[in-house]
This record gives C-alpha cells, structure tokens and sequence, in this order.
DNA sequence: TTTGCGAATGTTATAGATTAACAGTAAGAT
DNA sequence: ATCTTACTGTTAATCTATAACATTCGCAAA
C-alpha cells in the first residue's frame, strides 16, 4: 500500500512535526496538533473553513495561527491556486521545492519532486538576473483512479 | 527598449485581443476593454480591486466578469499565489504554458515559457498516470532593477 | 518563589474578496 | 418582428482572512 493512500505515514509525520518544532524551540501545541492531524489524516487538501468543519472549531483566528506557523514551519503547504491547505510529504527535507499534482474531482492532492525542472525554471530566472525566494508549481488534473 | 518596460506591445495586443474575440464570435465589450487596458498598459499584477480603482467602476461583479471571461479567453493570466491578473504576453500562442517571475518589491511580472521544464514536469505527472488540464509555475523573487 | 517576559490562546468584531440571484438590455439569427 | 443568447446593472449574501485586545501559559532570571 502506497503512502499516497495514507495509511501509516501518519506517525512517522507526527514524529517529525514534534521534533521539529522541539528542534527550533517551538511548541506543538492543543491547536496547532489538531490542524496537523486533521490534514496529515487526508491527503486530500483542505481549505480553513474545511478544517474549522472537521475540527469543530469555528473560531478562524485559531485555525489561521495554527496554518501559519505549519506552513511556515514547513510542515504544511498551502496551495494557493484551490485555496487550501495540505500536509507536506517532505517535512524532513528542509527547504525543498514541491509540486502539487491537484485532482479536481477528488480534490486528492499528490505532492512530487521534479528537481531537473525546478533546476531549469531557476537557471531560466537567473538568466533574467531574477533572485526567486519562493516557487510555486501547480498542476490541475485528473488523477489515475477518477480517470475510470 | 523592451516589451518588459510596456512602450508598444499595447497597440498590437489590442488587436490580437479583438480578433480572438471575433473569431470565436464573444464580443469585446466596453467593460472587458476597460479591465484589458488596464491591464495592459501596466506590466504589474494587479489586483481585481487595484483594477476597479483604476477603471472607477465599484461593481465588483462587472469587474470580475470581465477578469473571467478575458482570462477564458487566455488574454489575462491569474496569478492565484498574490490574488493577481495580468495581461497575457502571448496570446496568440493558444494554449501555451506560462510561467511568471513576480517581483515582491515593485510588483512588476515578467511572463516567460520554459517548454524544457514543462515538458519534465508533464512527463512526471504522465508516469503518475495524472491527467493535467492546468499548470500554473510561479516563482516570486526580486528583480534585476530592484536588486540594486 | 515570585517576578517578568515572550509566546500562545480566547474572543469579538471587522475587513476584504468573490459570487449568487434576478431583473433588465442589447445584438444577431430565423 | 420575435426569439434566443450574450451581456449588463444592481443588491445582497457568502466566503476568506485579519485586527485588536485581553488573558493565560511556560519558562527563565532575580
């Protein structure tokens, strides 16, 4: 059984978010645990008002903060062309670039690493003399099991 | 002096805009004019309410109205990680792939296509058995002018 | 042990972005 | 002429995200 259709990545994930954060001499606290939980138990991404439904909170400054330090922490990403939220594959690789292939019937999100074309995307912005701090790459489809 | 810094590319994607517009029997209409010259005559994302300041029209839904039909019509790019739009520079090219470096201190987009990477990139998603209908790249930075 | 500080939470209210719904108008086809 | 479809105008609602401020918690130094 694949990670993808998340059964055991769970706790080795958890595993990583608390060291991490114990690392850096952050707190994984009450509602930041919850976020983590709520996303890494789907891979599906989920956007706030989702994850406030799933955690039965309806207060969005707690779900913002709890997004924002998981996403700054790098334990979650945010996918910006759906608006939501998903818990990253590659925690542990610190500072990596990710590409998100995103099913729009399942809403099933796969997060992959293409490094020759990051490689290339970057080398085409230093050309440009262009200092990129940040890329983005999003791939809208269908995926394998909605495609029967 | 380059397309980059807008002198008279205007003239000519006006015209390509029009004649899409024709040629698939839309109407290039006053309000989607407004919204394309906007954007046009600035190399900037901007916003859908920068656009109804700059147009002076505070109906938002006629503004996005526009937005989503020029965007159909591949005239204007979404930039969904700052919420943005821009006019496309290649919109004679049909379906091509586009990917944006935004600059994060003048605002300024630079649109250029990196077929090598995208073709990576869809090679990777074909092996996953995905079907990609939509790819957005997008790399925010500092550009070469604002570096100094 | 208490005092103090920064990090994190609780709560209310507000601001900002986008769309729904419906009535009305315009333009081209039959 | 009238029918149909595309497009506009307008109001209001919904969705998304943050401001502001009081409070509490964990921890370290006095």
């Amino acid at each position: 059984m694949s990670c993808k259709h998340h059964h055991n990545c769970e706790k080795a994930a958890k595993l990583t978010a608390e060291q991490l954060c114990e690392t850096y001499g952050f707190r994984f606290t009450e509602s930041r645990k919850q976020v983590f939980e709520a996303l890494i138990s789907s891979h599906k991404a989920l956007t706030a008002k989702e994850l406030m439904i799933q955690i039965g909170n309806n207060q969005p400054p707690i779900t913002y903060r709890a997004l924002e330090f998981l996403t700054e922490a790098g334990l979650v990403h945010f996918i910006s062309s759906i608006n939501a939220y998903i818990a990253c594959a590659h925690a542990e690789d610190e500072g990596h670039i990710s590409q998100f292939l995103i099913c729009k019937e399942c809403h099933e999100v796969e997060e992959f690493q293409a490094p020759d074309a990051v490689a290339l995307l970057t080398q085409s912005a230093k050309d440009g003399n262009f200092q990129v701090s940040d890329t983005s790459i999003e791939m809208l489809g269908v995926c394998s099991e909605c495609q029967s």
